[in-house]
DNA sequence: ATCATCTTGTTGTTTTTCCAACATACTTTT
DNA sequence: AAAAGTATGTTGGAAAAACAACAAGATGAT
């Protein structure tokens, strides 16, 4: 167990809480690790979730099935991430699935108990509440981000939106972006091919230089 | 002051609190009432929040510009709905700016009281956090669900997962839904005349039969 | 160095969307 | 009931995206 808390030290959820602290936590919120293999259903469509998961090794996935059968994957979960809070919180019964792309082991946490502070009112709840807060509202922050980048028109104002956003990020007109040509194509939600053309097209009209991973808005 | 209590009383983030507390609990997250005439700026870009916002009454819009100056309304705040608690808890400077649409009155909670509970741990405190999880978590499963939305690449589908979303939740094939035409259409970041005509396509082809605002999705 | 694999860019065709303009239907006001 | 205003549906041409297939470049393993 001390090997497990260990490898989520610096998770955000645990961030700025004493190590001495930790497993009174985890016996306050119910912590139960799970391990799973390679394949295996994490959290399945329809079933209620009452605990939230942190991911201690391995790699997860959220996948989602549409009406047509078509499957497309949320997102793809790493260590120290925590999965699945939303739904523990809004009391509503999930409409994906999570799988474990590798053999993993994941903590369980009761959110009922992390929202409502023991009886002694334990230091480290506030500090969990505040980083839980935090997680969410982040996650909420970079949705709106995509949507903002999705609702545009056009593919070339997609890109000059994600862009855009990235530089003032990075508050430079030079960065780097974290995504490949296909998964940026799936954060925008456009063809690969259309969208390497339309970045051909704006170099060439002088409004971006690129090279890889690296971009460079250019002017205005 | 007795009188705004009265009007904000069953608004989510004070689901299941006591009127009582509810003074004792504007003290404790120093809670400041501000008034706005219309077309007033509520909040603007760039600068920080600490204080997020519930409205009292009046109607807010929260707007955006683009890289090219292009207006775009992300949402409209109608009275007991809170605002900018997202950004409240990442310690993020806001990309948006915040309009008074008419007269308005905003209660604004500080953000950082409510997520540390005072010394005495007041009960409605934990009821706050949960109530104020439930809403972020809400926001974050809705805007997750105009992604997968959002996401596809024809107006067609859009279109089909919007209304499955929407059949699944109200657990009808039959069902009414909140948009008119044109609201469906910036939801779904579409044309509104192509999607009309999508539709039209769509009763042809025997997959659904719509009248105004019903829908009915068939067979399979 | 060679081969296989993966990523990115290019091109031409087909499909879909946008856009603008107008038609029709429904609502509200007078 | 008529008029004005608003919401929805229809259409055709122009623009853009999707799609498919392939080319070129980069990466990694043997």
């Amino acid at each position: 167990m001390i090997n497990e808390l260990e490898k989520i030290k610096d998770s955000l959820l645990i961030k700025d809480i004493k190590v001495e602290e930790l497993s009174s936590m985890l016996g306050c919120l119910r912590g139960v690790i799970k391990t799973y293999k390679k394949d295996e259903l994490v959290l399945s469509e329809g079933i209620e979730i009452k605990k939230f998961g942190l991911l201690i090794e391995g790699k997860l996935q959220i996948v989602q099935y549409d009406y047509l059968g078509n499957k497309s994957i949320l997102s793809i979960i790493e260590p120290k991430q925590i999965f699945a809070e939303a739904y523990a919180y809004v009391n509503k019964l999930p409409s994906m699935n999570v799988e474990a792309l590798v053999d993993s082991k994941v903590l369980f946490l009761d959110s009922d108990k992390l929202s409502s502070p023991c009886q002694n009112c334990c230091s480290f709840h506030k500090q969990l509440v505040k980083n839980l807060l935090f997680i969410i509202s982040n996650k909420n922050v970079n949705l709106t981000e995509k949507i903002e980048c999705m609702a545009k028109r056009t593919t070339k104002e997609k890109l000059l939106t994600f862009l855009s956003l990235e530089s003032i990020k990075q508050n430079s007109k030079e960065f780097y972006i974290q995504y490949d040509r296909q998964a940026l194509a799936d954060y925008l939600g456009v063809e690969r091919s259309a969208m390497s053309a339309e970045l051909s097209k704006l170099k060439n009209e002088g409004i971006l230089e690129y090279n890889k991973n690296w971009f460079k808005l250019l002017q205005k």
